[in-house]
DNA sequence: CGATGTTGAGTTACCCGTAACGTAAAGCTA
DNA sequence: TAGCTTTACGTTACGGGTAACTCAACATCG
C-alpha cells in the first residue's frame, strides 16, 4: 500500500505546467482550453492517479455532500432490508450515497447518530418512525435539509413522510379475526420502544378485538426481536399459559412462521385448532405450504417513494409532503 | 422548515463578542479561556443552534472523514445483513459511520461506487469479494486508506482480508454427501457473477463429488436470487428434468428451505426420498422441524473482525492482514 | 523595581477546489 | 489597420474551521 500523500490538483497542474484553474477546467470539461492542454493535464492526472477531493469542492461551494443519512432500527428485519433496497436504487441512480445508521430502537443512539451525520452536511435524511428526542427534533428542524420520516404515517411530519397507518392495519386484522368467529385472540410480538409502529398495530388490533367483545391483553406475549425463533418461543409461552387461545396475530410474518412451526410441532392443526395471522408479506411466505393470512405492504415502493421525495425537494420541485403507501389484508389458509 | 443558512462559527463568535478562535477553543474545550467567556460562547451556540461543520474541520486538517465505505452485493441475503450488523456495532462505538453500497454483483457498479466514495476521503473501506475492475484496483491501491476485503478468503489481498475458504466448504459438503452414500447429487443456486464465493463453493462441491465418482453438472439448476422462492422453483425444475437426483446442495439455507417445501409438497420424504443440505445457518433454521444439514458461518463475527482490523490499522496498530473465520458442517436430519 | 511567567485572548495562514474577474494574443470585421 | 470579439489561459479571493504564532495585561519573584 502506497503511503502517498494524496495528490492534489495543484500538483497535477504543476506537473502539466498549467495553473490550477486550467487543470480544474479540463477535469470538469468546462471548456476554455486547447486540445493540447487537455491532453497534458489528463496525462498527468492519470500518471499521478489523481482523484478529486469532493470534500474540498463541496466545502468551497458551501453545498452539501452527496450523502443521504438513512436510519432504520434493525437490519434483521427483512421489511427494512427491502425498504433500503428501494431507497438505494433511487438514490444511486442520482449519484447519492447512503450513510446507514442502525438505531436499535434507542432514541439516544438515534440522537447521537443524527448529530454526527448532520455535522457532515448530508443532502438529506430518511428516518424511521417519528419518535425523536427533543434535541434531535431541534437539530433536524434547524438543519434546513429535506427530511423524510418513513414507516409510520404522520399527519404533521417534521418535513415529509411516507408510510402507512399501522393502527388501522392492526384494527383491520383484528376485525377480520373477529368476523371469522374468533373471540379469544392473542398477539405475539416484541417489546422495545414504546412509540414504534408495531405498538400502534397492537393498539389497533386490541381496539378491534375489544369492539368485538374480546380482550387481547389476556393473550399477549412480547419477546425481544421480531424474528423466526422469538415467534416460535413466544407461541410456546402463550399456549402454555393460555391454552384456550383461538387465534394469534404476530408482529410480522417471520414470527408467524415460527409460531406456525411451533403449533404443528405440538400437533395443532392450523386453522382448525388455532388461527394464525402475520404481517408484511415477507419472502418466506412464498414457499410455506399453508398460505399465511397476512398484511401486504409494498416495502420496496415505500423506500423508493421516500427517496423520490428527497430528490425532488433537492431539485426544487414541489412535493406532496405526506404519502400513504397503504396496506392490503391478504386472507390465507391459516384463519 | 427553516430556510436558515447554516450558522457558522464566525456568527457565534460575533454574537458572543469574541474571535472565531476563542469560540473554537471553547467548543473543543481546549483551555485558554475564562469561565465567563465559556458561558457567553455556549449560550450563543445554543441560542443559534450552531452545529460544527465537520467537513470544514476534516478538510482543513487534510484528514479523512469518519465514513467507512461498506460494499455488499445485496441486502436480501440475510448473511450480509448479519455481517453489516457486526460491522456497525464495532464502527459505531468508535464514532465512525457506514456508507453503504450495493454492488448488485456488477463490477461496474462497484467501480463507480468506489470512485465516488473515495473522492470523499473515507477513513477506510470494506469490500465484499476480491473481484474488482482493474481501474478500481488501481484507485484502491492509490488511496492509501485501509481496506478490508471480506467473505472470500484471499491469500494476497489488496490490503487486509477476513473470510473463509468457500471452495473448501463446498468440498467438505460434497464429501459429506458422498460418504453418506449419495451419488447422484445436485446443486441449486444462483448464476450471477463469475468469480463470487458461491461459485467457489460449487466448484469445491463439484470436485468432491467428482472425486466420489459422481457428476454435479448433470444435476444443476441456477436461478436469479438466493432466496426462498428461487430455491422452491429451482428444486421443481431440477426434479422435473432429473427425477433420479438423490440429494441437493443449496447455495444457502433460505433456498434449501424453499427446496424442502417443494419436496414435501410433492410428497417426497426428506431424507428418505431425497437428501437436502443448505449453507450459512440462517435464522429460519431455528424453527424448521426437519433439522437442515448446513454449514455454520459466524457472520456477525466476520463483520466485527473486519471492522476491528480497519480500526486497528487506523490507530496505527499492527494487524494480521488475513483472518480465516472458518466454517463448521452441522449434520442435520435432512441427509 | 525590572525580569520573567502565566493567562486569555486575537491574528495570520492554510487546507483544495472553484467563482469571478483579469488579460494577453489571435482572429475577425468594417 | 484600428477596434472589437473570442480564445485560452492566469490571478485573486473565498469558504469554515484550526495550528501556530503574537500580544497585552497581570502576577510573581529575586
Amino acid at each position: 500500500m502506497s503511503k502517498n500523500k494524496k495528490v492534489s490538483l495543484a500538483e497535477v497542474a504543476r506537473a502539466a505546467g498549467v495553473s490550477k484553474m486550467t487543470a480544474s477546467r479540463v477535469l470538469r470539461n468546462e471548456g476554455g482550453f486547447s486540445e493540447s492542454t487537455r491532453q497534458k493535464v489528463l496525462t498527468h492526472v492519470d500518471r499521478l492517479g489523481y482523484l478529486p477531493n469532493r470534500m474540498a469542492t463541496a466545502f468551497a461551494a458551501g453545498s452539501t455532500s452527496p450523502f443521504v443519512g438513512v436510519s432504520i432500527p434493525d437490519l434483521g428485519n427483512e421489511a427494512f432490508a427491502q425498504v433500503l433496497d428501494g431507497i438505494d436504487r433511487k438514490l444511486g441512480s442520482f449519484g447519492h450515497q447512503m450513510v446507514l445508521g442502525l438505531s436499535r430502537q434507542l432514541p439516544d443512539e438515534e440522537e447521537r447518530w443524527i448529530e454526527t451525520v448532520l455535522s457532515w452536511q448530508p443532502a438529506g435524511l430518511i428516518l424511521t418512525g417519528r419518535a425523536h428526542s427533543p434535541r434531535a427534533n431541534a437539530m433536524l428542524r434547524n438543519s434546513g435539509i429535506p427530511i423524510v420520516e418513513i414507516w409510520d404515517l404522520n399527519s404533521s411530519p417534521l418535513d415529509m413522510c411516507v408510510g402507512l397507518n399501522h393502527y388501522d392495519s392492526g384494527y383491520q386484522m383484528g376485525r377480520f379475526l373477529i368476523e371469522r368467529g374468533y373471540h379469544r385472540v392473542g398477539y405475539v410480538g416484541t417489546d422495545h420502544g414504546v412509540a414504534n409502529a408495531a405498538r400502534s398495530r397492537l393498539s389497533g388490533f386490541s381496539e378491534a378485538v375489544r369492539d368485538g367483545g374480546g380482550d387481547v391483553s389476556k393473550y399477549l406475549c412480547l419477546n425481544d426481536v421480531p424474528s423466526f425463533y422469538p415467534g416460535f418461543y413466544g407461541t410456546e409461552q402463550l399456549l402454555n399459559s393460555q391454552p384456550d387461545v383461538q387465534a394469534i396475530f404476530f408482529q410480522n410474518d417471520n414470527m408467524a412462521v415460527g409460531g406456525h412451526e411451533y403449533c404443528t410441532s405440538r400437533g395443532l392443526r392450523v386453522p382448525e385448532d388455532i388461527g394464525l395471522a402475520g404481517w408484511g408479506d415477507l419472502p418466506i411466505l412464498s414457499v410455506i405450504k399453508n398460505r399465511l393470512t397476512t398484511m401486504k405492504v409494498r416495502h420496496v415502493r415505500l423506500g423508493q417513494l421516500a427517496a423520490e421525495k428527497l430528490l425532488s425537494t433537492m431539485h426544487g420541485a414541489a412535493v406532496q409532503p405526506v404519502s400513504d403507501i397503504g396496506f392490503l389484508l391478504v386472507p390465507g389458509a391459516t384463519i
